[in-house]
DNA sequence: CACCAGGCAAGTA
DNA sequence: TACTTGCATGGT
């Protein structure tokens, strides 16, 4: 698929590079991930400031911690107690099968750390696959709701194309790289935030030459 | 005021 | 398997 490195130029010439996690440490990265699911990234900043200010973003303070008292710390980003719940789980993942250490679950091969993160509850394909990469740094293919959006619109997908699928077409169409993984789901990150809404704005979009006759395609 | 954001799991038929 | 619903704050 040329298109897809066509697309990826042309966001990279639009935007630069992205520098992609925002994050200090695995453990921050990973913690982050759960926080912005169906979130926006700014609210989840408040809480990982709120996380950061009482020392909590590490393993051991993080599980100490009661249930309510993370979910205070965490309330900015939404489903505050879902979320709670949900990094308690990661917790208990590390602390049960990993003896208590992140490195050693990150240290797994790219697709025996996908099915640990996938048994906690609250860890599905997106944030299992932005863990891979964006914690692991190894080369795994983040597909949002912007990626799917953009592929629909220009035609580049069957509407009804599920995860698998579109992670499936990254991967055959190009290198296996992380750094481009990396940049490629960032990209699409930012050109989702700022045209492909679920109500589009294509006029200045970097990518509207690329268009099918008659604008964006819709269900 | 309504709508949306870097999803996921559980319930229903 | 294929839909539907709950979860929740903060910005536009």
């Amino acid at each position: 698929m040329k298109v897809l490195h066509d697309v990826f130029q042309r966001l990279l010439e639009a935007y630069g590079p992205q520098q992609w996690w925002p994050g200090d440490s695995p453990l921050e990265v990973m913690v982050g991930a759960v926080l912005t699911q169906n979130t926006s990234w700014k609210n989840v900043e408040r809480a990982i400031a709120n996380l950061k200010q009482a020392r909590a973003l590490t393993l051991d303070t993080l599980h100490a911690m009661s249930h309510e008292e993370l979910a205070e710390l965490i309330r900015p980003a939404g489903y505050y107690q879902l979320k709670a719940k949900r990094l308690k789980n990661l917790l208990a993942l590390i602390a049960d099968r990993f003896d208590g250490e992140v490195d050693e679950l990150l240290s797994l091969n790219r697709t025996q750390l996908r099915d640990a993160l996938l048994s906690v509850n609250g860890i599905g394909p997106e944030t299992a696959d932005s863990m891979v990469l964006y914690a692991a740094h190894q080369p795994i293919f983040v597909v949002d709701t912007y990626t799917s959006r953009v592929l629909k619109r220009h035609g580049w997908i069957q509407f009804d194309a599920d995860y698998r699928e579109i992670q499936e077409l990254f991967h055959m169409g190009l290198a296996e790289d992380t750094e481009l993984f990396n940049e490629y789901h960032a990209l699409l990150v930012r050109v989702g935030n700022q045209h492909c809404r679920k109500t589009p704005k294509c006029d200045a979009c970097p990518l509207r030459a690329m268009l099918p006759d008659g604008g964006p395609l819709e269900e």
